[in-house]
DNA sequence: GCCGATAATGAAAATGGTTTTCATTATCAA
DNA sequence: TTGATAATGAAAACCATTTTCATTATCGGC
């Protein structure tokens, strides 16, 4: 069980080194939407990513956010959360391929390793044969400091 | 491993059946929309859907897909399929909570059974602390139909 | 079988998220 | 410092979905 704010801080040079050594340019719409993205345990959409940013440097386009998450995306530094509604956001990626679970109450975002599922994978490509080459895991709830201010409190509770 | 053909005539008659006892009236419009996706082995979005019913009912409008769509998924009777690249198609649904294989050649989709992810959900909500509510599981890759003709035939690839 | 309340329809307009275009600006290697 | 060009922000374009609205079709009651 990793969180995802294991070393946050260092996150946000890092990704800055990233994309000066893939030939990016460093800029300050960059580094605006890159310290937001770094900095947070939930996943955002491009406008929530826009207005927090812009809180730092007012001046950011919203264009400049969806290309960053573009070069970010490619990089592998983050990746895509899919929401039931359609809905698309982004959050930071520890390393390679992670499953998520998401509190539907704080939106917080936890990765867990999907080791567990290799047996599963196999079974069902015998028994289909079906090649399978890429696999998807959400899993939707309610985190544990969630469920703690629940019971000491009985209501609290986001929209679904 | 359960395919999407199965019954897949008798399909049409029940969901309308569902409509009408749920107090739903029944239209042409809903038929013809109906008639598409009971009849279908791959996921459709809505314009492949208004596509293919127009072919029988000339004057669907695109707002009856997008309605009748939002009926069925209230009754269960489709379940939205989501794509990685963020669009949105919907499948008829089998019973209660199934897991979807798809095709990346084909497109055609199958259900498999998830009983194997208990383990794996207590294991992580016992770590985490997290109650999960809802999972998603998807798998992309290759079915034995495709696999076949590709060993055959050595190339035939459809876009990513 | 007809009637009438109203559910459902299709066309057009509105909406909202994302992408394209383009002239201007900023970055960074030479 | 300079210059090629990557990156920017604003506005327009796009595209899927939703809303609005006047018209039409369904189906229970007569």
């Amino acid at each position: 069980m990793v969180n995802v704010s294991t070393s946050r801080e260092k996150r946000t040079l890092n990704w800055m080194d990233c994309l000066r050594s893939s030939g990016y340019r460093l800029t300050e719409a960059r580094q605006a939407v890159i310290d937001v993205l770094a900095k947070s345990d939930r996943a955002l959409n491009a406008t929530e990513i826009f207005d927090f940013a812009r809180e730092g440097y007012p001046s950011l386009g919203l264009v400049s956010v969806y290309r960053t998450l573009e070069k970010l995306e490619e990089l592998n530094l983050i990746q895509k959360v899919h929401h039931p509604d359609g809905c698309q956001s982004y959050i930071a990626g520890f390393t390679g391929h992670q499953h998520l679970m998401i509190c539907r109450v704080c939106e917080q975002a936890e990765f867990f390793e999907g080791d567990d599922l290799t047996p599963l994978i196999e079974h069902v490509s015998r028994e289909s044969g079906f090649t399978i080459q890429e696999h998807w895991l959400q899993f939707f709830g309610i985190c544990s400091e969630c469920n703690n201010s629940a019971t000491s409190n009985n209501l609290r509770k986001k929209s679904s």
